[in-house]
DNA sequence: ATCCCGAGGG
DNA sequence: CCCTCTGGAT
């Protein structure tokens, strides 16, 4: 897709969605990085359903180390993937701790050596939380960018540095979420919903990949 | 490349 | 039934 137009899209998403804002809840930094830990192959729904439980009475490093291992695990057994989860979200609170004063760090090496933080959620956790201009590629963002033309990439690196590369500044702090948003709810995994869709005149999709 | 792994949708 | 959901560690 041509710059022009990848200008276009995005002039496009942001009047569909002006301030666009994660649709995981949250109240601290913390709280944030928690929940993006656990939405890994998740939705964010069932993650909400699951922080309701502990947020309120044990939301900060020393609140979940109150619960333990087992105590967090019970709490979030109703999301994928929770036994990892548990075991690196405790981990992390006691990190946390020791090496940053119960403070989330702001720096992606430091978010990155906490055990369950890779790549991806440190670029939430930086975009979101600390306003950088950091690309979250996700199954949304990879999908988007690679069927839509405006960043192809093999893979998710790949198209996070094309992201950074041809997303106008101007738009950069808020694609990830305009991204996201429009993965989840017109640019669908399984049956896109072209006919609704506010930039289908400008997408690669409908005359590349057709299969229906 | 494989494992982890529940819930919701089609 | 099968696929998907804001991945990370090995």
């Amino acid at each position: 897709m041509k710059r022009a137009a990848i200008e276009e899209c995005f002039r496009r998403l942001r009047e569909a969605n002006p301030a666009p804002r994660t649709e995981l809840e949250y109240g601290s930094v913390f709280q944030l990085l928690v929940a993006v830990m656990l939405s890994a192959q998740a939705t964010d729904r069932s993650v909400n359903l699951a922080t309701a439980r502990f947020f309120p009475e044990h939301g900060t490093p020393e609140g979940l180390l109150a619960m333990g291992v087992e105590g967090l695990t019970e709490a979030i057994r109703t999301i994928g993937l929770y036994k990892t989860k548990a075991r690196n979200v405790i981990r992390t609170c006691e990190l946390l701790l020791e090496r940053h004063g119960g403070q989330v760090p702001d720096r992606r090496e430091d978010l990155e050596a906490l055990p369950g933080v890779g790549r991806k959620t440190a670029n939430v956790v930086l975009n979101t939380a600390f306003r950088q201009p950091a690309m979250a590629v996700d199954t949304h963002i990879f999908r988007v960018s690679n069927r839509t033309g405006i960043a192809p990439g093999k893979t998710v690196l790949a198209v996070e540095q094309a992201l950074l590369r041809r997303v106008p500044k101007e738009y950069l702090l808020d694609a990830h979420h305009w991204l996201i948003l429009h993965g989840r709810y017109v640019c669908v995994a399984r049956k896109p919903k072209c006919p609704q869709c506010p930039i289908a005149d400008l997408c690669d999709y409908p005359d590349k990949t057709r299969l229906d």
